[in-house]
DNA sequence: ATAGTTTCTTAACCTGGTTCAAGGTCTTCG
DNA sequence: CGAAGACCTTGAACCAGGTTAAGAAACTAT
């Protein structure tokens, strides 16, 4: 089971130095599971209790509107933290819901064990803040785009930044995540096999 | 000159409690300023030096698209956080535009000076960890409000959460950080008058 | 005051993207 | 296998919001 975290590990010593003891304690307090496909990971309505990375597979994280459309705010592949942030740092149900595209492990860190673990090694205060600082410029980013971007360049970027993502993703979500219906996204398509 | 400071170091004493060396530490790091209405804070290809606290006043920053347009990625009043992070932590050129949208007072801190204060004093980790945090957090809603809300609705949104930006923001940069256009704001506020 | 500049509004027309409805294709599972 | 469901595509009608161009107000600076 110690292979699990050897991706993850080596992600974080590219930011901080950790000593053996440290890694144990940090993996102690994650929980591995493995999710189906179409599996709920994180429900609208419920706290979210954990922090998720993902170790394999793909997650989606979306929205529902009052008109019950669901626009997806993220994906999240292997090597990626996902949830819905704000329901787990204030402990409020969640207005998001993440589920599997694939069948996927994850790692699990609850809220009160990242809690420790700020904590008890604050080296990891650094690496969540510049994880949530590279973040928020990937967000802003996507703002930027949204605004001064056509929706067919919007999807000749996403197919640029994220072509393993095809394999995984049906395309409405494809849509979904760039902001306009499917059916828009089957023209943008057509236009493009034409050329 | 101290009177400055006091505002920001109530709000920081908000997430970690500081003694007072460790004040004196952090305020001798920042640079105090004022600029006038109209005057540019970073520019567009010029590396960020400085991550900016507005003490008094207000600015905004804009990227500028091929096409020649702006657009408003935020505001910022008093006591926010702003400029542009990629640039600032990466040191490269920045894609954004700050300006002063009033007469302002704003606080620098200089990229080598907040890795200093970063080494030096590890509970700042813990406040930027929790500033980019709630940011993020801002940034999430925001895309899911542009996707799933009417440009009427982004309006009544705005006004009721930044009632106080009015007073300072032309009207044509509130349709830009809504995303529409100024002609189209005309339209919706005329409609709002009609009711 | 007055000229110049920037901002805001109006109106006519245009277009990127949506909606709705139908048909085609691909999976999945009894 | 065959049927049910999920997904993708097509086309026609429609609409939210953009574009262009002009004038009206509101600031500035002489």
């Amino acid at each position: 089971m110690n292979s699990d975290f050897s991706a993850l590990l080596s992600n974080i010593a590219k930011q901080i130095p950790l000593d053996s003891s440290e890694s144990a304690f940090f993996t102690s307090l994650l929980r591995p599971a493995h999710v189906k496909q179409g599996e709920f990971v994180e429900k609208f309505g419920v706290t979210t209790p954990n922090f998720i990375h993902v170790v394999s597979g793909c997650l989606m994280t979306y929205y529902t509107d009052k008109a019950a459309n669901d626009h997806v705010i993220q994906f999240a592949m292997a090597g990626w933290w996902t949830g819905d942030l704000h329901s787990f740092t204030e402990q409020v149900p969640s207005i998001y819901t993440t589920r599997a595209l694939a069948d996927s492990e994850v790692l699990y860190l609850p809220k009160t064990d990242m809690d420790r673990l700020l904590e008890q090694i604050p080296k990891f205060e650094r690496f969540f803040r510049i994880l949530f600082q590279n973040s928020l410029v990937t967000h802003q980013n996507r703002i930027i785009q949204n605004f001064s971007a056509s929706a067919e360049e919007r999807y000749e970027n996403f197919l640029q930044k994220y072509p393993s993502l095809e394999q995984y993703v049906p395309l409405k979500y494809i849509a979904s995540y760039l902001g306009f219906t499917p059916e828009f996204l089957s023209k943008i398509r057509r236009k493009r096999m034409e050329r």
